[in-house]
RNA sequence: GGGUCCGUAGCCUAGCGGAGAAGGCGGCAGCCUUCGGAGCUGCAGAUCAGGGGUUCGAAUCCCCUCGGGCCCGCCA
């Protein structure tokens, strides 16, 4: 069984004191928090009873009565509205500690594939929005109690790596550029556009691609020498942003172990696969695919196969080390993603989740690695921690330690700059947004966090056995204190951590109105205060951390 | 041409069938007789892109139009 949570105990009485009053499955809404805790419209009711909905709602109202959970019962506006019975809400302060809002373990594996960029130069800020929601989504759906492995997917055979390797191998490019992987996008670039103009470079490396296909160990040591490097940086730069990936699979793997032919064997052999001279595709007319999107090519007309077919094969082997999968991509990848998912469905195999998210743009428009017009994450997060570094560099603390802070702070407004905007709308990037260490963001919520510790420095905390908050400012707090385990859920069940994020701001929020308000050190309700400081903590710390954002003690 | 997502105050975002549309940034005016001012309070600012429809009730659902992103490659 999960732990029992205040609001869900809440809900649960509710329910079944309208079921008795004959009201079963009542559709209940949560308004507004100044209204209520939860509401019972009898506007449907009206035409069935033929009474207005404020008498229904003052009959049912009159009946239901209190309960364990339930304090105040009210008829507004032809609503019902409950209210949560605060004196029994208060003693949760004795439940919330690392653990609250936690899932009971449920013994389900799951596999989240993120980030996965071409290792052909370092990341910029718009593929971050990757690593950051996928990252985020691991640590959420962990805390709820699946059993996760992240997983990166490296592409050392597609035409971009291929791409590189002739780049490195042909050309001589000047670079001052310490930074290996700096210093190989540059080659890229420059082979990606000889390569558009000559058609020599383009069957050389076709060629490249054709003897990775044929599972050439030579080209491929080849291709990997050069990928390693690339790849290696965008480890540390993840890895600075508190991203650390469990398992890296090379694509490779899937035709030198024969996957990936089979798979194009079997879905040759149906009665949707066509071929285009010798390159063959499936028809996707009878899924709803229409217009030219309907072809779905699986190899090229020389045999060798394509990333698409490559991803059926990954998948596949995935699905059978997993209970559950999950995706993260750019929306620009909501057809691949499709078409795979049909495949897949046609070969009766398991079916990813796909969490798309929209691109990240400059004000200029469009990033481009080409044109020059990009902003690398490695660059973002030196300046974030700068700005963070410029803010207590005056204070009067040791050097590690402004490290460590300005670290922890610059990556956490950059984490929750990003995450805080739902994945579906796209983001134009500016430098004071990316950076603000105001309001909505990581450092405001970190710094409610840091003022928790501090009082909680100064003073010593008994066990009580019966707690009682009767400040509005504290009811609010404890209200949503108790309300954690219900966001968690909710995030996890629409893969969404932005629902966290939005969360850990309201709930700094009702922290601060909660210190202007009320004093804790030597108050005489300094106990029940120092149990709600020590609550608060604890789930600002819990929240912080499902967003991979550290809960700093002092700042 | 086909598909898909987005359009909420100057800017960014929440709400996605129910009760004066909620926050942040920016602007203006305030709050240090000390529990940390990366904070707090107040003011100004919204035909919820536009038009139809469904409903007792629509920012929210359906249709159309307009604006923008992304895709429609034997690239990944």
């Amino acid at each position: 069984m999960d732990m029992k949570y205040p609001f869900d105990e809440f809900e649960r009485e509710v329910r079944q004191k309208l079921a008795e009053r004959g009201y079963p499955n009542a559709k209940i809404e949560e308004p507004k928090e100044e209204i209520a805790d939860l509401a019972f419209p009898c506007f449907h009711l009206s035409k069935i009873f033929k009474k207005p909905p404020d008498k229904i709602a003052e009959d049912i109202a009159k009946n239901i009565g209190h309960g364990k959970w339930i304090g105040k019962v009210e008829a507004i506006n032809g609503y019902v509205n409950f209210h949560i019975n605060i004196k029994e809400l208060a003693n949760v302060v004795k439940e919330v500690g690392k653990d609250f809002g936690k899932g009971k373990k449920k013994n389900i594996t799951v596999i989240v594939e993120h980030t996965s960029a071409n290792p052909t130069g370092p990341l910029h800020i718009g593929r971050a929005r990757n690593p950051i929601i996928g990252d985020s989504i691991a640590r959420i759906l962990k805390f709820g109690g699946y059993d996760v492995k992240t997983q990166y997917y490296v592409d050392d055979m597609g035409k971009q790596v291929a791409i590189l390797l002739w780049g490195i191998k042909n050309l001589k490019i000047r670079s001052d550029e310490k930074r290996l992987h700096y210093k190989y996008v540059k080659f890229y670039q420059e082979a990606a556009k000889l390569m558009e103009e000559d058609e020599k470079i383009r069957d050389e490396i076709s060629n490249i691609i054709k003897k990775c296909e044929e599972g050439d160990k030579k080209v491929l040591e080849e291709i990997k020498k050069v990928y390693k490097p690339v790849l290696n940086g965008i480890i540390e730069s993840l890895h600075q942003i508190n991203i650390s990936i469990d398992e890296f699979v090379e694509e490779s793997k899937f035709v030198i172990n024969g996957d990936v032919y089979n798979i194009i064997n079997k879905l040759a052999s149906l009665k949707y696969a066509k071929k285009d001279g010798r390159a063959i595709y499936l028809d996707l007319e009878d899924f709803g695919i229409h217009g030219r999107s309907k072809k779905f090519f699986l190899t090229r007309s020389d045999g060798t196969s394509l990333y698409a077919a490559r991803d059926i094969a990954y998948h596949i082997w995935k699905g059978e080390r997993a209970d559950m999968l999950i995706d993260i991509l750019g929306e620009d990848h909501k057809l691949e993603a499709e078409q795979v998912r049909i495949a897949l469905k046609l070969l009766n195999e398991k079916l990813p989740e796909v969490v798309f998210y929209s691109f990240v743009s400059l004000p200029e428009g469009r990033m481009s690695t080409r044109r020059g017009k990009v902003i690398y994450l490695d660059d973002l997060i030196e300046e974030s921690i700068e700005r963070a570094k410029k803010e207590i560099r005056n204070r009067n603390m040791g050097r590690e330690k402004i490290d460590y802070i300005s670290q922890n702070v610059g990556i956490g407004a950059i984490r929750y700059n990003i995450i805080k905007v739902n994945p579906d709308k796209s983001i134009v990037f500016k430098w004071e947004d990316a950076l603000n260490f105001e309001g909505e963001s990581a450092p405001f919520i970190q710094y409610a966090h840091a003022r928790c510790c501090s009082i909680l420095k100064k003073a010593e905390i008994k066990e009580k056995s019966n707690y009682s908050f009767n400040h509005p400012s504290e009811i609010k707090l404890i209200k949503t204190i108790a309300k954690f385990p219900n966001f968690v859920r909710k995030a996890i069940n629409n893969r969404n951590p932005a629902i966290v994020a939005e969360y850990a701001y309201k709930l700094a929020s009702d922290f601060n109105a909660f210190y202007r308000d009320c004093k804790v050190i030597g108050s005489k309700e300094e106990q029940d205060r120092l149990a709600l400081v020590n609550a608060s903590k604890q789930i600002l710390a819990s929240s912080l951390n499902l967003l991979g954002i550290e809960a700093l003690e002092e700042m």
